[in-house]
DNA sequence: CATTAGATGAAAATATTTTTCAATTACGTA
DNA sequence: TACGTAATTGAAAAATATTTTCATCTAATG
């Protein structure tokens, strides 16, 4: 849960100026995992659609935000923990798990350098299963 | 490996028409695993750009072929067997493993009825790294 | 406060995907 | 084999999504 103000930080960092619209998206940003672009639209009256685009693009490329894919478009979220996916596919429901189940040594060892992982689990979530939803 | 009689003797059991097309765009499919529209376009002369949507939308729906998300618009695979991607961010080439590093018990145990899961490794592949290229 | 490289946004261009609907065809049945 | 019909196709148009352009504006520096 790092602040705003630590992310602002690395951006500066980074040489790039802390304008509004990039304030304005950061904060859309921490409002809630994993939105859609029409979501943080939403969020960020006053930002003009390019701007968003390109400030995306940008805290993705810094490493700050990620984009996921869920099945349904882009979603973005602030890159500060990492952490997976479960997709209800009764629901459309999305939540997140902490405990990385992931073991990559075996890509290591065959040469291969893993920077990083995505994982995403599709199924039914714990509330469709109990309430019987196809 | 199931033959393409076998992947078309599915789609006939659950009522669809084996047309000239459909034919056609699984046999590109079989060319190659995680081509993009483009790619299987060109290996589809004669097969019109909406019944190539249709046609792999029908075989991501009936479980035949995946969908994936590798970081450059949407892909395109023969669900034959279980494997995932390394996607390495130096020349930008896709591998397969078939070794399974994931566990989904614990999300199991939780509550959560795991269906599927997708997991992509990003990083750079042996040659990179032998090549010294960044 | 002046300077300036970097950032913004409106409009246009491009790319991608979906909808519509009339014409065609695969396939079961006679 | 011929027929009937529901499923399928494809051209065009529409809807969506994303990128490019370029004139204007502004955050940061000194
Ligand atoms: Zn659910
Ligand atoms: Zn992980
Ligand atoms: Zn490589
Ligand atoms: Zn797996």
């Amino acid at each position: 849960m790092a602040s705003l103000e630590t992310t602002v930080g690395k951006l500066r960092g980074l040489g790039y100026k802390a304008t509004p619209q990039r304030l304005a998206v950061l904060e859309a940003l921490s409002a809630e995992q994993h939105q859609s672009m029409e979501e943080l639209r939403g969020r960020c009256p006053g930002v003009g659609l390019v701007t968003m685009y390109r400030t995306l693009d940008l805290l993705c490329e810094t490493g700050l935000v990620r984009r996921l894919d869920l099945g349904a478009g882009p979603r973005y979220e602030l890159a500060e923990d990492h952490h997976h996916h479960m997709i209800c596919e009764s629901c459309g429901g999305v939540s997140e798990f902490e405990e990385c189940p992931v073991d990559t040594r075996s890509l290591t060892n065959m040469g291969f350098e893993v920077n990083a992982h995505s994982l995403e689990v599709y199924g039914r979530c714990a509330g469709c299963v109990e309430g019987g939803r196809r």
